[in-house]
RNA sequence: GCCCUCAUCGUCUAGGGGCCUAGGACAUCGGCCUUUCAAGCCGAAAACAGGGAUUCGAAUUCCCUUGAGGGCACCA
């Protein structure tokens, strides 16, 4: 068996910050790679200055090192077929297009950006099928070319479409595709600054790049069939192809910044892990069975492959994200979670609260609060009582459980702050067995006391178990807490 | 408008002629557990777009219709 070099590329286009669907792209690349030992290459297609975003690079720099999606040509990196910004091999694409125009497959257009215009609403004004070019300048004489050339204008290089027959290219995912030559257009292949497009940059740095497979998003597939017959103009052999399903917004459509699409990074702000990221995005567009919905990397690479890549776009499912992470969160060891917590504690709290956090405080507090967020960030809004000085604020109507009423929530809070004073130190087992016989004594069912107490102590109805969460907060700051309620309670009773 | 692609629960999907009275996951609803909230466990509801054809038999093959998406730039 011939055992083929693998060699693909993520391209992007340093014109904003990656979202999902851009990085899902790059994912499967990556897995596709590194499941047949192969190269992933990172390749910035800088070819259009005018969206050109400043912090674009970082992002998607940054964006592949927090997942974890490792490249081994490109930026930072380096290899043998660089350098891997399109913006610095533009004689590389001077060269091919004057080759072309040599061989006859492309010519100069000398067309106006108004003149464009006009032609394509004349069409659509004639209620014809709108062409992006009428190849006006295909055939010109060269008496014509020479008056352009006199006038100072510079032309853009045009790709020759023959004018018949049709071009078939295989996809990887969607199997044999038919286009009609005269359903394509002359396309612009350098443009009049000096800059590539992306078809003509694209097909001469995947050759010259190697590329074995292209797995790109299902937008360029109506592109494809002019990259074949460009490859054909060259004469070099095309990769293979796999347009890759799309992720798309809520309303189904092509995830856009219309939708809020999420950079990457955000995502890693908002307290997400990028194992949950990977394992989603995997699942947007793949599977393996009818069952498995967590995977390690490992797994991932061990079980990737483009047969069961699936042809349906995927609407980006953030609920799902949500559980998953919290699925991931909770499997994190104690000491992982609070590493990841301490930051977010430290960013998140209220700025009055002391700082630097205790280290040893927090760690008290992870088991307490493991299985009750789904991000980092929660931590902050969730635990900030044990953090809050005595004086919490809350509605006092809380304090008043089912069942209950002023007068009793009152004799319950007055007396547990009597009983617990006489309580050495807090713990778990002391506390259940004095708060229950306490119940006991009053006549009161268990929930009846714990509740009015989980109030006062925490100012929540929602919160870690009692004990332990009162055991954490100590035997000083939950009296002076209680002590807080029962005035508070008074007040609101007159 | 023209071209291309796609079509299973609300969403992500399994399914490649009989194993499908269509499986799993998220979300939803109910129950158990329980000091609240979670987590966990158990259960419910929820889909093959429509119509033809092929076949003993179709979610699975073919055709048409419909719907959706993508593309039609000197953007990628």
């Amino acid at each position: 068996m011939s055992q083929q070099t693998i060699r693909v590329r993520f391209a992007p286009s340093p014109t904003g910050y990656p979202h999902v669907g851009n990085i899902r792209t790059a994912l499967f690349n990556w897995l596709f790679a590194r499941h047949n030992n192969g190269t992933f290459i990172l390749r910035i297609e800088d070819t259009d200055q005018s969206r050109k975003v400043d912090d674009a690079l970082d992002s998607i720099l940054g964006s592949l090192k927090w997942l974890g999606l490792d490249w081994d040509e490109g930026p930072e990196k380096g290899g043998e077929c660089g350098p891997y910004f399109q913006s610095e091999r533009l004689d590389l694409y001077h060269s091919y297009a004057q080759h072309l125009l040599d061989k006859g497959h492309a010519y100069k257009c000398y067309c106006s950006p108004e003149r464009l215009e006009q032609m394509r609403t004349d069409m659509a004004a004639r209620k014809e099928s709108v062409r992006s070019y009428d190849r006006y300048c295909r055939n010109l004489t060269n008496k014509q070319i020479s008056e352009y050339e006199s006038q100072g204008i510079t032309p853009v290089i045009r790709f020759k479409i023959p004018l018949e027959g049709q071009t078939t290219f295989h996809d990887l995912i969607r199997g044999d595709i038919t286009f009609e030559n005269t359903e394509l257009d002359d396309l612009v292949l350098l443009k009049s600054d000096g800059y590539p497009t992306y078809h003509l940059a694209n097909i001469v740095d995947d050759h010259h790049m190697k590329i074995s497979h292209v797995l790109r998003a299902d937008e360029w597939l109506s592109s494809t069939p002019r990259h074949t017959l460009l490859y054909k103009a060259f004469g070099w052999k095309p990769p293979l192809f796999a347009h890759l399903p799309m992720i798309l917004g809520p309303d189904k459509s092509k995830l856009s910044k219309r939708h809020g699409a999420t950079a990457v990074t955000e995502f890693q702000d908002q307290g997400y892990l990028p194992q949950t990221m990977i394992n989603f995005m995997a699942l947007l567009g793949w599977s393996l069975d009818d069952k498995t919905e967590i995977f390690s990397k490992e797994e991932l690479i061990r079980h990737f492959s483009i047969e069961r890549i699936s042809k349906t776009g995927a609407v980006f499912n953030h609920e799902k994200l949500y559980w998953m992470n919290g699925a991931y969160l909770r499997e994190l060891s104690h000491q992982d979670l609070q590493q990841h917590i301490m930051p977010v504690l430290e960013k998140g709290l209220p700025p009055h609260i002391a700082r630097p956090i205790s280290d040893e405080y927090v760690r008290k507090i992870v088991p307490l609060i493991q299985e009750r967020i789904n991000t980092f960030n929660e931590a902050a809004t969730y635990a900030d009582f044990f953090f809050l000085d005595d004086n919490l604020e809350y509605d006092p109507m809380l304090l008043i459980a089912k069942k209950m009423d002023s007068p009793s929530t009152l004799k319950v809070l007055i007396a547990a702050n009597e009983r617990l004073s006489t309580v050495e130190c807090f713990d778990h087992d002391l506390l259940e067995t004095t708060l229950r016989s306490l119940a006991d004594e009053l006549g009161f069912k268990a929930g009846q006391v714990f509740s009015p107490l989980r109030v006062a102590c925490t100012g929540r109805t929602a919160t870690p178990p009692l004990f332990e969460t009162m055991t954490v907060l100590g035997k000083e700051r939950c009296l002076a807490r209680i002590k807080l309620a029962t005035k508070k309670l008074q007040q609101i009773s007159g």
